[in-house]
This record gives C-alpha cells, sequence and structure tokens, in this order.
RNA sequence: GGAGAGAUGGCGGAGUGGUCGAUCGCGCUCGUCUUGAAAACGAGAGAACUAACGUUCCGAGGGUUCGAAUCCCUCUCUCUCCUCCA
C-alpha cells in the first residue's frame, strides 16, 4: 500500500502520478475525507484516555471515600465516551484503510505513459528467429505427436486447462526447474523451499487480494489459499522483520507450482499449456535497500534474460506503459520468448520493482544505521522463468522437420546427456 | 485425532489489579582502561501514531474495572506425550 504520509503532504503529486495510470484523482480523496475525520475523533479520544489515566493514578492515593467515589463516578463517564469514540476511530480507521488499499502504486518516472498493452515499448529483441526450411508446428502438435504432452487425459482428471506431461516432457520441465535454481543460484540468489498454501494474511500483504480474489484457489476449512506465484510466500518471509542493513540486498529464487483460476481470461489461450489452472515457476525476488532499488530492477531483468541467452532463443525485452503495469509495480520488464508455431513472442517472465508497496503491508523494515530508525525495504520480484511457456518456446525453437525435439544444449546434463526428444 | 503445558522486549526469563513499557541475565551500542584485544568498570538502547503534549502496544480479538501484562470469554499459534502417517 501507499504510504498515507505522502498523501497527505503531496496530494497533488499522487494525483497527478496516479492519473497517468488511470486513477481518478476522487480515490484519493476518498483516502485523504477519511483520514482527516479519523485524526480528529483521535485527537479527542486521547485527550480523554490522558485524562483517565491521570486521575486513574489519583484514585490510587485518594483516601477520603467521598472524594474517591465522585472521582471514579466521573471517570466512568468518561470511559463510556472513550469507547464510544475508540469504536469511531476503528470505523474510520477501517474505511481509510479499504480505500487506501485500493489505491495502486505509483509508475516511476522513468515509465512510458499508456492505455493499454498498445503503449509498451520494445527495448530490445536479441537473436534472429530460426529459418525453417519446413511449415513450424504449435507444441500442442509436437507434444501430442511425440506422446510428451497429454491434453484429453488432463481434462479427465482435473478438467479444462489441465495436462498431462508424460515421459520426456515430464523430464524436460523437471530438468528446466533445476537448471534455473542452479543458475540463479550462481548469480547469486539464495534457493528456497516454500509451502505452497498460505494464509489469507500472506495474500494481503503480498497484495494479491483484495483485487484478485476471483484469481485464487481457496480451501474455506482451513483458510488456506493456493499460491498463485512463489511471490507470496517469499514476501511473507521476513513479515513484521527488522533486517540487518547489511545483509541487504537478500536475493530469493524459489521453484513453486502455481495456481490460476484465470476466470479473467476465460476463453483466451485455451490451447496447449501456455496458460493452465497449475503452472510451475521459478521466481527470483530481492529485498533490497531502497536506494538501489532501481539498479537492482536492472540486475534482475539481466539475470532472467541471461537464462534466454543461455537457452539460445531469440527474446525481446519490453518496459510496459503505466495502464498495462501490475497494481503493485512501479516499474516492469517483461521479457518474451520467440514461439514460431504459434508465431508469437510469450511472455516468461515479469521483473517487477514494487518499491516499499509490499514491505509497507508486510511490515518489512531494515536499519539504515545501528541506532536509526526502521525504514521500509523495498522489493522486487522477476520470473525466472514461467516454465510451461519456456517448455512451449524450447518445443518449437528446437523442433525438426521429423517432428522430433532437439534437446538445447545447457540442459543435456539435466536429461540424462539426451539430445533429441523423439 | 486424544491428553497436558505454554505464548512477555534481539534471546532467556521475572512479574497475578494501581509510577510496569515492564526486575534481572545474556547479547548489542558507546565510553574509560589497553600498543591492540579480552576482562573489568561506566553509560545507552523497544515499536507505532503525533509538530508537540500525549496515546497505544506484554500472541490476536472481545469483556469486567475508575484503572488490566495481571481477572473472565473466544480464537490462533508453539511445545511435550500418545495415536496415525509419506
Amino acid at each position: 500500500m501507499l504510504d498515507i504520509r505522502l498523501l497527505r503532504e503531496q496530494p497533488d503529486v499522487v494525483k497527478a502520478t496516479l492519473a497517468k495510470a488511470g486513477v481518478e484523482a476522487s480515490a484519493v480523496d476518498a483516502v485523504l475525507v477519511f483520514d482527516e475525520k479519523r485524526r480528529g475523533v483521535l485527537a479527542e479520544v486521547e485527550r480523554l484516555k490522558a485524562l483517565r489515566n491521570t486521575v486513574s493514578k489519583e484514585i490510587s492515593t485518594l483516601k477520603d471515600a467521598d472524594v474517591r467515589n465522585t472521582k471514579i463516578a466521573e471517570m466512568r463517564v468518561v470511559g463510556d465516551q472513550i469507547s464510544t469514540l475508540d469504536k469511531q476511530v476503528a470505523e474510520l480507521e477501517a474505511a481509510q484503510q479499504a480505500a487506501l488499499l485500493d489505491l495502486r502504486n505509483l509508475p516511476h518516472e522513468s515509465v512510458p505513459v499508456g492505455a493499454d498493452e498498445e503503449g509498451n515499448v520494445v527495448l530490445q529483441t536479441i537473436g534472429t528467429p530460426r529459418q525453417f526450411d519446413f511449415a513450424p508446428r504449435p507444441h500442442w502438435e509436437l507434444g501430442e505427436s511425440l506422446d510428451i504432452i497429454d491434453f484429453e487425459r488432463g481434462v479427465k482428471v482435473s478438467g479444462s486447462r489441465f495436462y498431462i506431461l508424460k515421459g520426456k516432457g515430464a523430464r524436460l520441465q523437471r530438468a528446466l526447474i533445476q537448471w534455473l535454481l542452479d543458475l540463479h543460484g550462481n548469480q547469486g540468489y539464495h534457493e528456497v523451499y516454500t509451502p505452497f498454501v498460505v494464509k489469507e494474511q500472506c495474500m494481503w500483504g503480498a497484495r494479491q487480494l483484495p483485487k484478485f480474489r476471483d484469481n485464487l484457489y481457496h480451501d474455506a476449512e482451513e483458510d488456506l489459499w493456493l499460491v498463485p506465484t512463489a511471490e507470496v510466500p517469499v514476501t511473507n518471509l521476513h513479515r513484521d522483520e527488522i533486517l540487518d542493513a547489511t545483509q541487504l540486498p537478500i536475493n530469493y529464487c524459489a521453484y513453486t507450482p502455481c495456481f490460476r483460476r484465470e476466470k479473467m481470461s476465460a476463453g483466451r489461450d485455451v490451447r496447449g499449456i501456455k496458460r493452465g489452472h497449475q503452472f510451475d515457476k521459478v521466481e527470483m525476488y530481492k529485498f533490497v535497500h531502497p536506494d538501489t532499488s532501481y539498479a537492482e530492477l536492472e540486475k534482475l531483468r539481466q539475470d532472467a534474460e541471461e537464462s534466454c541467452r543461455l537457452l539460445g532463443i531469440p527474446y525481446r525485452t519490453k518496459v510496459l506503459c503505466t495502464g498495462d503495469m501490475g497494481f503493485a509495480s512501479t516499474k516492469t520488464y517483461d521479457i518474451e520468448l520467440w514461439a514460431p508455431g504459434q508465431d508469437e513472442w510469450l511472455e516468461v517472465s515479469s521483473c517487477s520493482n514494487v518499491e516499499s508497496f509490499q514491505a509497507r503491508s508486510t511490515n518489512i523494515r531494515f536499519r539504515p544505521e545501528p541506532t536509526a530508525k526502521p525504514e521500509f525495504v523495498h522489493t522486487l520480484n522477476g520470473s525466472g522463468l514461467g516454465i510451461p511457456r519456456t517448455m512451449i518456446a524450447i518445443m518449437e525453437n528446437y523442433q525438426n522437420a521429423d517432428g522430433s525435439i532437439t534437446v538445447p544444449e545447457v540442459l543435456r546434463s539435466y536429461m540424462g546427456g539426451l539430445e533429441v526428444i523423439k
């Protein structure tokens, strides 16, 4: 969430910045109105509490029973007033909080302004798409003919948007996960294995709730939520902690499956494994000093790009415009792999700086100096590649005329030396 | 799933109705001493909101009371033993 003080002190700046992402100024005013009312009532109730505290201490020393009883009666009235006002404060605070949680993060000044994905800017395109001397096939055809992806049985077992990986296909996925974790480990990310279900509080902290409720799977009985990305448990690793400044930046990488209901994408990308309800992903995550977060964003992006480069597949990097960026992000790079069979660029990584947006709602801080007051850290997240889309790109770029698939060099040692899936 | 115990500051651990935001120990920071370090000695230090006064925070939420870390209720979590299990 945003800093309420920033809204109070520079409302015009906040409004102007949010306007670039299509947010109405009234959304900011709503927060401020509640805030002002709340602070008014708070001042009054605190004055009464101060009075009660003083008189209560006095009462303990009073010997005269009459005076004592008079004071007690007075304080009983004060106590009633306090509880009434306390309730008002709580209500106003909840309303203010709800309005504040509704505000997205402020786009960074370097982000291009735009209404939707049309406004995104391609920064670079690396590698040359391979020239085929045959018509490249889409991965779903290759997967079925090689019998490494089984769509029908996936649907039989779990419904639409589920599939079964078989044999070399399952192994290719496992190889990718392992290779990526090793690669990120060498890049300085500390590997963690987290639960795949989390408490509701974690979803709020990572700002999945309240906005993305419709996209999440939820176990009502245990009040646990299936993670839509490793970003959720990893963000919450350090919830309510004051981190040691000398340890920053803290870099993590984590493999998890990701579960998404995809309600918003009904009918989109229904073929193949591009958009399933369950997919695997390796995620990179950084807790950093605020001064360094934009430099860290560049490193994060380069680390993600390196995996694309090592796979030997053409990729391009885009900076997302204000209208297409995620809710929590101040600046986002998308990295896309070329998929010749589907004839499209596939988003395999999204690298974002969220500054203190998540740190504030999860209360993750550090001390700039040993005796200084704690400040919020900045956090960044980036996919160390979404696995199914990377698989698509591998299958379609490395396919051969006979329908076999050459295993990229870097993955062979993870597949027992296998060179071709046929 | 059954039985019991517990949750207090970075850690350990006191505190059962009124200067308790909290004794004490360890750890930490600074200083004295020392060539340097250790030891010893001295000093300091929780968090949130607030311009400030002040208010709030002893797992969470509610209640009793003039006043709650302390009494009552609910919940969550942790530990021990048993049961079960990959």
